[in-house]
DNA sequence: CGTACCATGCTTTTT
DNA sequence: GCATGGTACG
């Protein structure tokens, strides 16, 4: 091998790296180079030990980690051929060589590699294999599935409660039925397994609910999220030729995250690896691993059934059972190349006060680094201005630090507000990660329902969501009327609707409406197989008059929706260029699906970067200020009363605790906005764990000054609004959204209104305001 | 059929 | 303190 892999890692890794056939366990700690380790065994399995491509398969926690895995893989071969090919290293070849070394390995190598999250892997295998699958009561479903993303299925479950079958909405709240559902099927229960469980009336008729969900599932030829893991098992399950067909192909599986499995992505993983053999009596090791990595002490989504006790059950199942110095089926990477030696003893200590865990350190290979700050607050506002001003100081001081090189992390999301607000007082850059979805914005999901509805003419969900979108006349009664038809006809919604007879007797009126909306439909659906994705979202956006009534409405709201639907006619470009190979409007829906919020955000920022603990794992910043440490807060006041649940939170902490590579601060504060009301908040049951002899604190004796002095100077100075005659094109400044500009004034004098365009808001850009709004100023 | 206003309940965390 | 959903009215 010419470029010499090994030669950059330490023992552990290299053992993990050089690892070929059978079960093996990575422990990683934070900080450890397990994406080093996952990348290079990849790498070597491809280069030392000649495996194709096509055999692997590396499932990774979000698609963010699997685009990057693939770069970094991608990067490993270029690099490899350039030294081959050209003796140098591809840094110093020529852009354009570079980019022709990059793309055959593209060709020859990463794009037969599958990586990716379970949802999505799973998601491919089900559109090869989904309709010779066929559940407990005969459920089927067709290859044009569609995927019903969570608000899909609240209101598919309270749709049943209320409506289907007439059961009080009080005694069962849809919320936690389906929530039910969700933990059924996330531990491997069919509706009858989970009914068999129950023992109690309430249970039995939630049993009753998951049964009848899946029928509408089915009926709308629709998946949920959790289907997209659990009907593979069940297909692998029942038929043992498509079982084998993938246990060969996926000859070397890797797994990255363990610690956040559950049972039903387990008993994947099982019945891919074993071909549904017991894992601890699996004997055919030739050519066929296991390769897991992941950390207990980072297991933070039980919440979602992931269970870390399955990671400490590895080794007895896959595994040789011996006692762990001797065992060949578990590598620790211990080494730390991550944070300074006092956020790892932080770390080391708190952990160690959880009793569920496997013995590890994290061992310190840089210096010992500045004690962590811990700063008790009056309020959350005391708080954020601790944080902003530490920022601000440090920003000043360190001239290799910018914005982008700092992080906030708190518990819930609501917490976020009370920064925001500051850092655009202070004029400082900022983003918050994770929160709302692109995909998530009502255009948006509009636009897709037209495109799913299309796609799945099964999809009633979609269909009744764009039927009067933009308004065609269709209300409530005839929506209602062409219901009933439909289920007492036995026969989807589509079939009513493409009865033009039919529709002009049961819609009256509205019938015009219909006939023209079912029309598109059809046109559309009529090329779906001859039209690229872009130009049937194009056809649709025009035909369907959703730009046009857009344009029409002319407010700055709807100027904003037409910006994301346009944004979203680029996603489906920028699909179609990333998947030559897969252009279809059916595999852009599915894309659209899956992507979360964190996926695009680009590492390289020069922002202030906010977001939640969880929302934080894998990600590294070298200052990090770790909020909110109150009891009832962090940990959450739902976790108080069960030691499985603090331990959890105490694991949180821990992950939150080992993103900081330099420095640290810790905040919590005396009183806290809940509700709006205010409440008085105590000191987190974590402080207490933490090393007070390794940390400062503006409690002790000696409060420095500069956390002392409060107030900044710089802050402009409040004008009196009713003297100011407004006009377009103004510049303003707002207390909580920032600098902006007036784009319109309504009305006069002193009842006059103000369109304003902030720059730091994301989503709607704009906001509308009263002349007399108290955090308003004029700027210049 | 569409809009405007009012009440409610809510905050863990997300693929 | 806010967003969502339901009801009453035009």
């Amino acid at each position: 091998m010419a470029v010499d892999f090994l030669s950059h890692l330490n023992p552990s890794q290299k053992q993990a790296v050089q690892h070929f056939c059978g079960p093996l366990l990575v422990i990683a700690g934070a900080g450890s180079g397990k994406t080093r380790a996952l990348t290079y065994r990849i790498a070597n399995l491809v280069l030392t030990h000649r495996v194709d491509p096509e055999n692997i398969l590396a499932v990774t926690f979000t698609n963010k980690a699997a685009r990057e895995m693939k770069d970094r893989i991608e990067r490993l071969f270029a690099e490899q051929q350039a030294l081959t090919e050209y003796g140098q290293s591809l840094q110093s070849l020529p852009g354009h060589v570079q980019t022709k070394l990059r793309s055959q390995v593209y060709k020859s190598i990463t794009k037969d590699l599958w990586i990716g999250t379970f949802h999505a892997l799973c998601c491919r295998i089900l559109r090869f294999d989904i309709e010779k699958f066929q559940d407990e009561k005969g459920r089927k479903w067709t290859k044009s599935f569609s995927i019903f993303d969570e608000s899909d299925a609240q209101s598919l479950v309270k749709d049943i409660i209320i409506n289907q079958l007439n059961i009080d909405d009080k005694k069962f709240d849809p919320r936690s039925v389906r929530y039910a559902i969700s933990n059924a099927k996330n531990k491997g229960l069919t509706p009858r397994d989970y009914e068999r469980e129950q023992s109690n009336f309430k249970g039995k008729v939630i049993a009753n609910i998951y049964s009848v969900y899946q029928d509408k599932l089915a009926e709308n030829n629709a998946v949920d999220f959790d289907d997209l893991i659990w009907i593979p098992v069940q297909l692998f399950r029942q038929n043992e030729q498509i079982r084998a067909y993938w246990h060969k192909r996926f000859r070397h599986i890797l797994v990255d995250e363990y610690q956040d499995t559950n049972r039903t992505q387990y008993e994947l993983l099982q019945l891919l690896t074993t071909n549904g053999e017991s894992a601890r009596s699996f004997k055919e090791w030739d050519y066929r691993s296991i390769f897991v990595v992941g950390d207990a002490d980072q297991s933070i989504y039980s919440f979602r059934m992931a269970d870390f006790t399955i990671l400490m059950g590895f080794q007895q199942d896959f595994g040789d059972g011996l006692p762990d110095d001797d065992t060949r089926t578990m590598v620790k990477l211990e080494e730390n190349y991550r944070s300074t030696e006092n956020i790892l003893q932080l770390a080391n200590d708190l952990i160690e006060n959880n009793t569920e865990r496997i013995d590890k350190v994290l061992k310190p290979t840089r210096g010992q680094g500045e004690p962590t700050f811990c700063y008790r607050a009056q309020d959350e506002i005391d708080e954020a201005e601790f944080v902003i001003q530490q920022m601000r100081r440090l920003e000043a001081v360190n001239s290799d630090l910018h914005w982008g090189k700092f992080a906030i992390l708190y518990r819930t999301n609501a917490q976020s507000r009370a920064f925001e607000e500051i850092l655009v007082r202070w004029g400082v850059p900022y983003k918050i990660v994770g929160g709302l979805r692109f995909y998530d914005r009502k255009e948006i999901k509009d636009v897709l329902a037209y495109l799913r509805a299309i796609a799945n003419p099964s999809d009633s969900l979609s269909l009744l969501r764009v039927i009067n979108t933009p308004r065609r006349g269709v209300g409530k009664t005839t929506i209602e009327a062409l219901q009933k038809a439909a289920i007492e006809l036995g026969t989807p919604l589509w079939e009513i609707l493409s009865d033009e007879t039919s529709i002009k007797t049961l819609a009256g009126r509205s019938s015009k409406g219909v006939i023209q909306f079912v029309e598109i439909i059809q046109r559309w659906r009529a090329q779906i197989d001859t039209v690229s994705a872009s130009e049937l979202v194009q056809g649709v956006l025009e035909d369907s008059g959703y730009v046009r009534d857009l344009k029409a409405q002319g407010t700055d709201e709807a100027e904003d929706r037409l910006q994301n639907v346009q944004e979203l006619y680029n996603a489906v470009l920028q699909y179609e260029e990333e998947n030559e190979d897969d252009k279809s409007l059916i595999g852009f829906l599915a894309s659209a699906s899956l992507a979360s919020d964190l996926d695009d955000t680009e590492e390289e920022s020069t922002k202030v970067s906010l977001m939640t603990l969880h929302s934080s794992k894998g990600l590294e910043f070298p200052i990090v200020f770790l909020v909110g440490l109150e009891q009832g807060l962090f940990p959450s006041y739902r976790s108080l009363d069960d030691p499985a649940a603090i331990e959890e939170e105490r694991r949180l902490c821990y992950v939150g605790i080992t993103r900081a590579q330099e420095r640290l601060f810790i905040s919590h504060a005396r009183e806290r906005r809940l509700y709006g009301n205010r409440e008085p908040a105590s000191p987190s049951l974590f402080l207490g764990e933490l090393p007070r002899e390794l940390m400062d604190s503006n409690t002790k004796a000696a409060i420095p000054k500069k956390f002392t002095e409060k107030k900044p100077q710089s802050k402009p100075a409040p004008v009196l609004q009713s003297d100011v005659e407004w006009s377009v094109g103004d510049r303003v400044m707002h207390s909580q959204f920032g600098i902006g500009e007036v784009t319109n004034v309504f009305g006069s004098g002193s009842k006059a209104t103000l369109a304003i365009r902030f720059d730091n808001l994301t989503g709607m850009k704009r906001k509308i305001l009263p002349i007399g709004d108290r955090g308003l100023t004029a700027i210049d």
